[in-house]
DNA sequence: TATTATAACTAATGGTATTAGTTTATTAAA
DNA sequence: TTTAATAAACTAATACCATTAGTTATAATA
């Protein structure tokens, strides 16, 4: 019974596919075989294992969300270009839930590939700040300091945080910590 | 064979312990059952099912994380508060890691009950800032702006984020967002 | 044409949550 | 004191989940 016509691709298609649709940041072998037409086993002679899988789906993710930022920025500078970018990362962040949290749930700690497929996530954040000229320890953090509150607004609206004030605008309270990061970067210029 | 004296107490204790040691934010019923000497249907005597375990965790890691929070900023007031609190909050997040992971793993979505269970955690934030006098709406957008780079930080570190300029000191990056969120606070209150 | 490699399969193991039904000791009632 | 009810353990079973071992059929190659 040889040949469906599987690949390794097909097989990253389909879970790609799914964890846009649902919102899920993963899919189960069980699943994605039945949604293939294939028994469940049959898919270990394309993929390694679950891991490899989410490394793909992974990679993926990262290279549609940098492309996102990218677009976003492109012919844009310093302020103008940050609070683009910032609202780009929260876009894509809430119109692909699967994608953004299986980024922000996978630990990079162990593995070194995990981290050379992070890299250009990190990258668009340093390009962007790159254009005001800091030295490259006030880069560091700045560039973390950015990161921390994207994501956090993210995760902490993401999990509910924010229906305590459900009536206070959320836009506006991002709009308030990216005015309050800028205010603090161009301090940090004045000192240099 | 009745009673070995499992009490739905021993078992959340159990759990907190497994969560606490191992800095995972969940024990599978099995592992559980293990370390308790029983069987995992027995476990269903005292408890609905995981989630309703995971709520009682979940529970004890808000009070304990609040208590944290109170005892930091206790004889504190405005800026020196806030730092004390942000460091308070960070150091409880590295050495509990699992039962901050739970935390902010816990969506609230659907659950009114786990909604009120997380009020006590927005109240000591809220609590913090009406030191300032700010009116409710900013009140409401400056709690979210500090929550969102505290837990921002945190969770990209604990990620693997922050590997790309490893060197740095991360300490002082978490120093100049706070500084920073002074900043915009202040300016904010200039503005009343 | 015979061989080999591949891509599917079945069967099996072990981990996970959960439910149904059974046993038994203790507690409460008769 | 005997009886009945309850509660806390159990076994057995279902249903997912990942993974491995071993089988089979077919397509490509020697």
């Amino acid at each position: 019974m040889r040949s469906k016509g599987l690949t390794k691709e097909i097989i990253i298609a389909e879970a790609v596919m799914y964890i846009e649709e649902s919102g899920h940041s993963t899919i189960s072998l069980h699943e994605l075989a039945r949604r293939l037409e294939v028994k469940t086993p049959s898919l270990y002679n394309h993929i390694k294992n679950t891991k490899d899988l989410q490394h793909e789906v992974f990679r993926y993710a990262i290279d549609k969300f940098v492309a996102n930022q990218n677009a976003a920025i492109a012919g844009r500078k310093k302020d103008d270009a940050i609070r683009a970018f910032s609202e780009a990362y929260y876009n894509f962040a809430m119109e692909n839930k699967g994608l953004y949290r299986l980024i922000m749930s996978m630990p990079l700690d162990n593995d070194d590939m995990e981290k050379e497929m992070a890299v250009p996530l990190l990258e668009t954040v340093i390009n962007l700040l790159s254009d005001y000229g800091l030295h490259d320890e006030a880069l560091a953090h700045w560039q973390r300091v950015l990161r921390a509150i994207l994501h956090g607004f993210i995760s902490q609206e993401d999990l509910g945080y924010f229906y305590y004030y459900k009536d206070v605008d959320s836009k506006k309270s991002r709009e308030i910590a990216i005015q309050c990061f800028l205010n603090g970067l161009h301090a940090e210029l004045g000192t240099i």
